[in-house]
DNA sequence: CACTAAGCGAGACGGTACGTCATGTCTTTCT
DNA sequence: AGAAAGACATGACGTACCGTCTCGCTTAGTG
């Protein structure tokens, strides 16, 4: 029985062991360079791999930064600490964290910028990236709604909206914070953000009845 | 009053039309191109100016959009409508409308990129951007608490740690609306946005009591 | 005879038919597109066979053009018209009229370019092309001195230091007028090169007694 | 006066010390490398100049190395040995020990092979070498007139085609004895060679009357 | 009214990275 | 073991832009 779809293609297979590679040198080059200074040819060179092999699997220096940076976020847990507010702030504590590594803050602004003149790498932004970690609101919802702390779900579009407000709430305040303002989001902010967040959906929430 | 002649330097002046082609060139190249199309030759010519008077004024790519951008925010305005959430209200729209135009969202999101590894360039960016808009947030609320909307100020600490963290949601909220998630900071989001800010700091503001 | 059933190596034998495709296709590419647009992987696509089989065979674009462009110069033949002038006069239109082919003149300059630096590459062309060729003087002059046109053979060194400037002075002046000076090597031309040659030659001969 | 047709264009001239260095840079590296192992950037760096500066004057290496070949031959003269043999048994070793040189030898032949395909570069070719060249066999003509050993010059049409005769001759017999049968074109050789040149045209000359 | 000093347009210059292409080798699977 | 397929390391290609420079010319103030 062939229960492997493996379409078994003709010649040498492509090397897994490169893109590892490939997206490990990304990170260290970001990190030694930052966006602007980094060159494919370096990467490629640190990678001990040839120019054309990096050309074969990513069209440009943007679609592989965005999957050098995606596997960083990857990381993101959401803590188990008792209380919805000291899930947020454990969660936001550690995307500030990714969000200090050099790799990412360097990078990450910079395809987004990109993003504003190219369909397909806001595509792939919100595909690798943004969609993905999406996946902490909606468990950290879930859990607290479980513990009691919200009420059980309501309409499906409600949630969602919500859940997106929320998200850009977050992402937004914690990069503003640490890329544009130039201040850690250190315990104290989180602190502070997260009362001012939770009690203004728990407002909106009472006042939308 | 502005008295001084001027120190005079001998030689011929600057010519004070080029500034004004050179930034004008540079928001229209940003439009049509985007940042990272953008050339300093293709500027030049859009200006009717050779590249050594561009490099004589600015030392690259990064500054120059800074201050071809930063034009664009001045045009901000507190509206008074009434209540501070209409007034709120009123300059996140103005906000989400300068950040849905090209030539700003292009090249904020990469000068802000590149500032993460360029001390001068994150001074820049906060002196003629950022700490310039902060205006809004301190009259806003001051127009508040004249009306009665919001306690008589208290200590100058707390003041503008309040102050900063208003500034970081707003922003980094409208940016990431817009640029990361793609969708469009309309009446209805900013409504919403402004319910959970406001709810939000009022409950934070009893609670710190 | 070719009695001996060769050694029979182990595994697959090669494809007799890949050779002689890879040099027609090697021609063909030749006429289209020129020495220096030639490719191997070109060449070996033409062939309908893998670069591989290729560089087993050839260790490279100049080894397989030599062996391409020889087989053209095989079809040279020493036609009997009667007199030496006339049999001269015929050879020498042959020749003329392969250095006539793109195929021909495109590869033969380029690797008798590259054969002064490669000494292995200039034995591969005196072996497949010039000494090969050769004949043809050797057959002319003896059918010549059967025919009581030319004394019979003196001492040996004399006759090949003789039959080497004939060869150097036809090939030369045919090359030279075909590829360098840019006008056809046609009858008219022919005529009056060739009786410069053989007035030439009998005068030394008579002068050299 | 204006007398100088000087157009005087604006922009910063260019500079004459690049083209010369660049020529003799190529010289070397044709030495060292020989014609397929040259590459542009290793002239430029030779020269101490950048490559956009030498692309900016010739449009690839074959138009390059023409340039850089034909500064050789100009150094060509006619001897005065007193006899048209001896003048011209002097000048062929000139030639000769100019082709001897490996940065005449490696280069000409490719851009002769390459001019097959290429209109441009055939004219150039012709323009810069060859032409230029034929100076040669008409001072020699001259000066044989003048001394009585051959007839004063009769009509320019059969001038002409005696003239591109012997440039051929000579050009490719040398040619073709220096660099595809690979013996050195010595004083005996060349002693035999003009002898059966100058019978061969004194008797075609006798024989045209 | 010359003289000086800087600004200015033009374009050449030394660099550096780009993204592509060809070479010759290798690693697969199939014959 | 040969062959087809195609990935791979290497390195040159020709182009584009960067930021600097060197021209000749213009436009002020100053002696």
């Amino acid at each position: 029985m062939e229960s492997q779809p493996v379409p078994a293609r003709p010649g040498r297979p492509r090397s897994a062991a490169a893109d590892a590679a490939i997206l490990a040198a990304t990170r260290e080059a970001l990190v030694e360079l930052g966006w602007s200074k980094l060159t494919l040819g370096d990467v490629a060179t640190r990678a001990g791999v040839a120019k054309t092999t990096l050309y074969r699997r990513w069209s440009g220096k943007h679609e592989l930064v965005v999957d050098a940076v995606a596997e960083l976020f990857d990381a993101l847990r959401l803590p188990d600490r008792g209380s919805l507010a000291a899930d947020i702030e454990g969660v936001v504590l550690q995307f500030a964290a990714i969000l200090a590594r050099p790799e990412a803050k360097s990078g990450l602004m910079a395809v987004v910028a990109e993003s504003t003149r190219d369909e397909a790498l806001r595509d792939r932004i919100r595909t690798s990236i943004v969609d993905r970690q999406k996946r902490l609101v909606l468990e950290g919802r879930a859990r607290a709604q479980g513990r009691g702390e919200l009420p059980p779900p309501s309409g499906p579009a409600e949630s969602d909206r919500t859940a997106d407000l929320i998200f850009d709430m977050v992402a937004g305040a914690v990069v503003h914070r640490t890329l544009v303002s130039g201040h850690p989001a250190d315990e104290e902010w989180v602190r502070g953000f997260t009362q001012v967040l939770l009690l203004g959906l728990a407002g909106a929430a009472a006042a939308g009845d």
